[in-house]
DNA sequence: CGATTTATTAATCTTTTGGTCTACATCATT
DNA sequence: AATGATGTAGACCAAAAGATTAATAAATCG
């Protein structure tokens, strides 16, 4: 008995009839896949995926009924090990972002040659990410320019950023400020007098121009001020309008 | 006269001497670069690569002195239209990821056969980001391994989140809270009493099992509560013992 | 339908915050 | 020695926040 690799169990679900089939018929007739279910109904086609729990489904992004990205969304939801490849006729940088995002294990184009598309599906079958080099770049420019835009709003917060002015006690003060601390519990964790803290507190005010606890928190939290005590990791961006 | 592609201006940064070398004696065969540079130290290479601007700089991740994502970033700011091609004996996903965040156009092995390091400077050079599929790979498995860890996180705040307790009239006290207003301003937005803010305030506290404003505003913060007026991307973890 | 919960509203009273002004000790700098 | 920044603290007053209790309308349940 020789030696063979097991058929790959695929679902197709996309909502142009002709595409659809068109995609099934070349399937078909590659003796690696085996297409075990399509539809052009993304609702049905989760209930499909739950039933027939295929290696990989093609998905179309590009669909009236529901966002393909919330059906990549629902079916890794599942926690299936199917696998998800996005299918687009556009190259659209975000939707591509998202898609993998998600859980997608690729993404091609509906443009894409034959042997292309079946290749795609063979590596994502075999639990690889597959995605042709130009939707790669794509992704890429995508993906620097994200993190330079976050970069630049961080140095822009940065910029104004009156935390820079306090003095070590008043960063201590502000710390337990940022934990909820009433001043007579920061009174007594720096063992100083209340009197004491308010002084602080109100030169903190001063710095941060703001008039509350509150608002001074939302300040610092909206600044990078961060705890002695814990670190995590991300940007991060709060709403307030401090 | 015939039509030529200008020749790519190349710098070499490798703590290793001997792969400097080579590279450099590599380069030098082909045509279409010209090494401007080489050298085997970091600090050295960015200020090499502020004279010479370079087109394309092969950046080494491993070395002692100075970090290649730090070097990656001090040239990322002088914003020269220098690219940073990554080059690493390991194929590191963290590495991988950091170095593209950081803006590198591209990210290849010591490992790799020559005509791919040659392809690889050329495309770079051309503006195109270059990523061998095996690297490809491994940067969306860690790519998505981490937003589904963020995920996770979300969900486990989602859990013990009290915030689905709360009543429409409490969320919108609760907005007005995060963003620092005072209790005499929400009753003037909200046209309610003050009294009748406080009741909603304590209710919310009562729910969200705290004891103060800013511990819930802190809590809010933390468990993803989002004004209504706006949205960001991205997950956020804020520095916070609620 | 009547009884009961829930959401929203509100008043009263106590505690905490916040604003301002003054005062003094320390330390580094001028 | 004088100056300025920092940390400490008290007094006094006004404002805001927090706790408790309760009235009322709307929705839900048995």
């Amino acid at each position: 008995m020789r030696q063979f690799k097991k058929q790959a169990r695929v679902m197709l679900i996309d909502d142009n009839y002709n595409h659809l089939a068109g995609v099934k018929e070349l399937l078909s007739l590659e003796s690696s896949f085996d297409v075990v279910a399509s539809t052009t109904s993304a609702n049905q086609g989760i209930n499909l995926v739950k039933k027939h729990k295929p290696d990989v489904v093609l998905m179309d992004m590009n669909m009236p009924e529901m966002n393909g990205l919330q059906a990549i969304q629902e079916i890794e939801e599942l926690g299936l090990d199917t696998k998800v490849l996005a299918l687009s006729a556009y190259d659209d940088a975000d939707l591509i972002f998202r898609a993998m995002k998600l859980g997608a294990k690729g993404y091609v184009l509906k443009t894409m040659a034959a042997p292309q598309l079946i290749s795609a599906i063979d590596e994502v079958a075999n639990g690889k990410v597959y995605m042709p080099p130009i939707l790669t770049a794509r992704f890429f420019d995508y993906f620097q320019k994200s993190f330079k835009e976050e970069k630049i709003a961080q140095q822009k917060a940065q910029d104004s950023n009156y935390l820079a002015d306090l003095t070590q006690r008043e960063e201590e003060v502000l710390d337990l400020l940022t934990q909820g601390v009433t001043y007579k519990g920061v009174a007594q964790q720096l063992f100083i007098s209340e009197t004491t803290v308010k002084t602080h507190v109100n030169n903190i005010f001063q710095k941060l121009q703001v008039n509350d606890r509150t608002q001074a928190v939302l300040y610092a939290i909206n600044h990078g001020f961060t705890s002695k005590r814990q670190a995590r990791m991300g940007s991060s961006a709060v709403t307030a309008t401090v």
